[in-house]
DNA sequence: TGGTTTCGGTACGATCCCGTAGCGAAACCA
DNA sequence: TGGTTTCGCTACGGGATCGTACCGAAACCA
């Protein structure tokens, strides 16, 4: 019998689907976007090239799956003051840089994303997404006036969050707790409000 | 007769070397890393696969001589104010980011770094020799007491040069002569030596 | 249980790319 | 001019990947 139940899914696309996309992940870390191949991943998942094929319309929609799959949501704590909170959220993404699945598929996003509309708004989504968080918790703090009121929260995220990429995937520089701890005060001291008080 | 100069160059090589390097980059842009093979470089430069063979080893070498080709020399004025000279020059980068070849074929280059160490340190030393002319306008802004002593130096390269590729590469904002304007106040402004003294 | 859906496996032709060999013509340089 | 170097061209075998067609077996669900 059919399905009753109309947005009932089979038990057996949702696992074959699963296994797809761990492949690719798996197979993006090793050789980048030139070692995601259908063939590959039909080997590497165990999933049958015929079954990939009638889930997936190719290679480029696994690709953008595989990279959503890695991209946790990120969290914010907004328990102490404003610098606190921002430097314990910065050191949070510098590991997530260095140690993440996410962190190691961005690159073949990046290059992807020059060329393929679809993954280049994913990656402008992405990001507002995990810049939301911080834009929220430094809104909260001019609100509560611990920054001062002219502050422009979105280039503020800009300073804090750039440098972190960069370093990461252009100049290919470590980064260490220092300089993010470093980077955290020099952008936001100008703008405590106490800072300016005194 | 064999050339007696001994550090001569056939004109012959230097011809087909430069073809090569100017269809990679053209392929390069056009389909990214994958749109880069031999085969297509022969085609679309007029120079024959054998010939190519003869002058590099493969695909890897034509790439990285391409993103070498690209990169051209950053240079800086030191006329003006600092925040003016250093403003004036992350214009020129930004311009630089939305219309250079080179910026094309950055996401490749970032792509390939991730697993090709020869691509990784190239990457890595570009970034350093352009960062340099940066740092050293700021290192005789703070000698010339127009910065205060305790600037950190690359640390504020650092604030002023990544949220530019950041939002070129990663988040894939627009970035406005405006924006660029307000991070190099923001930066800068509360390092310079008369904002501190008033 | 029995009909339906999904699966895995195989095979296939087509295409692209690799890297090398061999050869004659053209460009170079003393 | 005449020897040397580089070139362009063609051809080749081998490999990887694509996307599809077909089939029987297994999993699912009412």
């Amino acid at each position: 019998m059919a399905p009753l139940d109309p947005d009932h899914v089979d038990p057996r696309r949702i696992r074959s689907r699963q296994r797809v996309i761990a492949a690719a992940v798996e197979l993006l870390r090793q050789g980048g976007s030139a070692g995601l191949t259908v063939e590959a991943v039909a080997a590497c998942s165990g999933v049958a090239k015929t079954t990939i094929y009638r889930q997936f319309t190719g290679r480029d929609e696994i690709h953008i799956e595989a990279l959503e799959c890695c991209a946790g949501p990120p969290a914010i704590e907004s328990h102490g003051a404003v610098l606190h909170d921002v430097e314990v959220w910065m050191q949070r993404l510098a590991v997530a840089l260095r140690e993440t699945d996410f962190a190691e598929l961005l690159p073949t996003a990046i290059d992807a994303a020059e060329r393929r509309p679809e993954m280049a708004t994913l990656l402008a989504v992405l990001g507002a997404q995990r810049r939301m968080v911080l834009i929220a918790r430094l809104r909260s703090a001019v609100r509560r006036g611990e920054l001062i009121a002219t502050t422009d929260t979105d280039l503020v995220v800009s300073q804090l969050v750039s440098p972190l990429f960069y370093r990461r995937f252009i100049s290919r520089q470590t980064t260490s707790r220092v300089f993010v701890s470093n980077l955290a005060r020099a952008v936001l001291n100008p703008l405590l409000a106490q800072h300016c008080a005194s």
